[in-house]
DNA sequence: AAAAGTTGATATTTATAAATATCAATTTCT
DNA sequence: AGAAATTGATATTTATAAATATCAACTTTT
């Protein structure tokens, strides 16, 4: 996490953020469609990434080429981040809620609907933001306990 | 779980295990270098397995060719396990654990000294025993906190 | 005595996840 | 106007994890 003010403003198209990278276009609109990262929308639907989302991404890419970790194990890993403890998600709202009970997806990758979700934008919710690195998850789990 | 008494008896060699999972005896034997599985061992170093190993097996098997998770991405989610809550560990105990601190390797494929674990038999543990299932180690988790 | 187990290499095969490359029809950016 | 983006297919390539197959030298089981 760099100490930059525009760390998580929407700066670059896909084929930029594909450059910093050094992997295709369809690579990452893959990597959206299993909901590893979320990209900012135009209006006109067009993606744009921040400083932020290009870290994750590379964070992403160490999990599968040094960590050989697959896309299904990361997203069985973020399933596992306890974001009802962090959106403070009453009892009745976990038991309503798909994510909650989801081992294969990660929360962000459902609908919410009538829970404290329904309200926000995942891309801006600490679930998604603060956990991009599956080392911290298990500071987060041992942080809760 | 099958409820019979010699659930957790040490009946198959390893031939046998790996005829009734289909499987080579080369795979066992690399299933358990990674710390996926610890058989029992008789005085003269052979392998036994019992039906609660074949059960683990079969669930891990399962999460590698359904659920496409790596063998890498297993052991990083089988180090989210709270072990220190299961064994009661104390805060200075912690801090001294190598498995604590881990976050690719199960707790139970280190060794334990100085602490609560090293008097036990990960075999026998029930970190190691009772979450076997990825799909229960959410439902641990939340149990926790 | 023969069969089956052990460790510890090394080498090869197989299966498939991950990534790339296309296409087309359309829209937006600069 | 041209470049670059969009969705949504399909097809192919590439990289490598997972599994198998070998050795050899030795020990244990039956």
């Amino acid at each position: 996490m760099e100490n930059l003010d525009n760390y998580d403003l929407p700066l670059f198209p896909i084929s930029s953020a594909a450059k910093l990278l050094n992997i295709s276009v369809h690579t990452l609109r893959m990597y959206e469609k299993e909901g590893l990262i979320i990209p900012f929308k135009k209006e006109s639907n067009h993606r744009l990434y921040s400083k932020a989302d290009v870290d994750r991404l590379k964070c992403i890419r160490r999990a599968i080429n040094e960590s050989k970790i697959s896309i299904a194990g990361i997203k069985t890993i973020y399933s596992l981040i306890p974001c009802w403890e962090i959106t403070k998600c009453s009892g009745e709202d976990r038991n309503n809620c798909l994510a909650f009970k989801a081992h294969s997806q990660p929360c962000w990758t459902f609908k919410h609907e009538n829970n404290p979700c329904s309200k926000k934008n995942c891309r801006s919710c600490d679930v998604y933001n603060q956990y991009a690195e599956c080392t911290k998850i298990k500071e987060l789990i041992t942080s809760f306990i």
